[in-house]
DNA sequence: ATCTGTGAACGCATTCACAGCT
DNA sequence: AGCTGTGAATGCGTTCACAGAT
């Protein structure tokens, strides 16, 4: 019903999942031209899938010559909206909360932690950075007063259902769970990314025992 | 030419990934059988994958019933070489290589953090729940003399590669890589794998923005 | 000569649909 | 009657291979 436009083939997910990648290896780059095999090399995918990507989009490059860094790199930015700004909620000033909030990466200015909030009482009023930690009653007025689109989960696995509602309710677009939960949401709008830290040291475990198996 | 044995089926890498979420949901299930259709839903994936997944290993089920729950988990923990128990080391003792040390999960127990090690003396001795930071110096030995099979990398970028070199050297099998960093191994038996938020945070930005995505 | 952009071929994973047990 | 186990069909993403542009 409201499918997009008609002109646009649709793009695989994964494709979208890997342009962060190539934003972060522009950054690092020391050049202003960049060839699909030299940006793939640099963010661990082959020439084609960097460029097969890249034309989803639109024709960025020269043939024969290759990418201009900058120009690309805006491109990207402009594709995954990271020109506009993002704003981030994080939930829990726990340890993983706390790390989170110190994270800093040049390629990822983009993205602003704009509050830390928790329940509990004692680390509200906590310098952390240039945010102070914040009371949870607050969450949907600071959602909805500082215009944040995305909410990042680090409380413990029994509060995550409740905390992924109001996150919710206050309007939020994107949650990034870390909580060793499987969080559902019925609104199909609100995109869920999961970050399941055992889960992924357990998965390690078997391709670790088996001696075939190539990393990837 | 070591292929493992002839009646062996190749097994997708996405079926083992959905492994540990499986054991999750088991250990919080609170009956002795479940259904391919119960557990898909706690774990968040459909009936027929659940069952596919499982079918690779054996058939573990019965017709008309389901599935015991403690001897699933028990193939389950079998299949990932959980039973063994795996021992993991941490590198960086910052934030989040403490976030992870404080970690507990029921179904993640067969999963040690045996040792912390960071580069700065000053918090090298620093006691965090039942270890005490050590110095990175003695890597190779703790890795050697404790029997541990993974490395959590959770130092800057710029000196992830080196640590990772560092942990393939001293024997390591598996890594966990939490930098911002493109790691690459030679040894191709070597596991690594990358979790890293920022990126994660990026592509969630594009998924905030399009209402017609749909979470998975 | 070189490197991009892209249809076509391929391979892998998910979903379907149903036969086979209990 | 109910739920597992599994070939077959489908869908999706990656790789191939080359035409097109500089």
């Amino acid at each position: 019903m409201s499918k997009d436009n008609g002109t646009m083939r649709r793009i695989p997910e994964t494709s979208i999942r890997r342009l962060p990648a190539y934003l972060r290896a522009l950054f690092r780059v020391g050049a202003d031209r960049i060839t699909s095999d030299t940006l793939g090399q640099a963010a661990g995918y082959s020439s084609e899938q960097v460029r097969k990507d890249l034309a989803y989009f639109g024709a960025f490059g020269t043939r024969g010559v290759g990418y201009d860094v900058v120009m690309l790199r805006d491109e990207i930015r402009r594709i995954l909206r990271l020109d506009q700004g993002v704003r981030a909620v994080v939930v829990g000033a726990g340890r993983l909360g706390t790390a989170l909030v110190r994270y800093t990466d040049e390629s990822a200015r983009d993205v602003t932690i704009a509050a830390v909030v928790d329940v509990n009482p004692s680390v509200v009023g906590t310098r952390m950075g240039q945010l102070t930690v914040e009371a949870m009653d607050h969450l949907e007025q600071i959602v909805a007063e500082r215009n944040i689109g995305m909410g990042v989960i680090t409380v413990p696995a029994q509060a995550a259902m409740a905390v992924c509602e109001r996150l919710v309710g206050a309007g939020v677009r994107a949650i990034l769970n870390f909580a060793p939960a499987t969080l559902t949401v019925a609104d199909p709008t609100v995109v869920i990314q999961q970050i399941d830290l055992t889960l992924e040291m357990q998965a390690l475990a078997y391709f670790a025992h088996s001696a075939e198996r190539v990393g990837q």
